[in-house]
DNA sequence: TGTAAAATTGAAAACGATTCTCATTTTTGC
DNA sequence: GCAAAAATGAGAATCGTTTTCAATTTTACA
């Protein structure tokens, strides 16, 4: 129950500005290497404290997007304002995780909400399957 | 390269027919556990194994619904006969996960097919959001 | 049948992403 | 400035899953 007020940090502005200017995802093993590479001393348990945080606060989202393998983040203006359109494709072939901003999704949400009364998060639903070039 | 050919094992057997006679999703941890309290040496490494094989045969679905946590599995009979049409919903809040049979997801399905060249693996997608429940 | 090749098995070790611990250092409010 | 609150890093711990390896089963077929 104690208060947990965020202090604004060296660490966090860094990877905070780091998130920022990354487009698409990256995981908190490549950030941590980044970071290092560029000479920061950040700790992994601190990448994924700040993470976790900017989760909670909305400014980051996480995807989970195979087991085993690491958590995807990405910063939240990339998407964000088609929030609710707003979905992921995951190439079961090739890997690749893919942005899709489109309406006739979002009518999707309506229905399940309306109809099932369940209200979906897009921020961390991922739709798994073969991308185009993969079909082929 | 090696051929690599099914045989059909007592622990095969004794693993398909829990799957079979189980509703809903179980984790490799809870089949572990029940094989052992009937009895059954199975180990843990078999049943993985054997879970990955009948995943690849199509016989069970996995879903991966959160990190850290295990994976769920089930017997495809469960679901399969409303192949295209069958998602799952699970609740950020409670954790349940909810078998969704609905003819309106599959058009979902159709379009993404059409309009962005993805074709979508029901068997994988997992919605995440918060159910009807919870969401009072 | 018998037998060798191929597949399965269990135990334990290895793995990898993530979380926790704890002593130390920063940052804050005042 | 100073004390309280929060952040930090190193390394240990966790936990689901995979790998290793030697021993056992199962199969194909002579």
């Amino acid at each position: 129950m104690a208060i947990k007020k965020s202090y604004s940090t060296k660490h966090r502005d860094e990877l905070l500005e780091y998130m920022q200017k990354t487009e698409g995802h990256v995981t908190a093993g490549d950030i941590c290497m980044h970071m290092r590479a560029c000479g920061s001393n950040i700790g992994t348990a601190t990448v994924y404290r700040h993470l976790e945080k900017m989760v909670d606060e909305g400014i980051v989202n996480k995807y989970i997007v195979d087991e085993g393998s690491s958590a995807c983040y990405e910063y939240v203006a990339e998407c964000d304002h088609k929030s609710s359109s707003c979905y992921h494709l995951k190439c079961e072939k090739c890997g690749k995780l893919i942005h899709l901003g489109c309406e006739e999704i979002s009518a999707l949400n309506d229905h399940i909400k309306e109809h099932h009364g369940f209200t979906i998060n897009p921020r961390r639903t991922v739709f798994y399957g073969v991308c185009e070039e993969c079909s082929k």
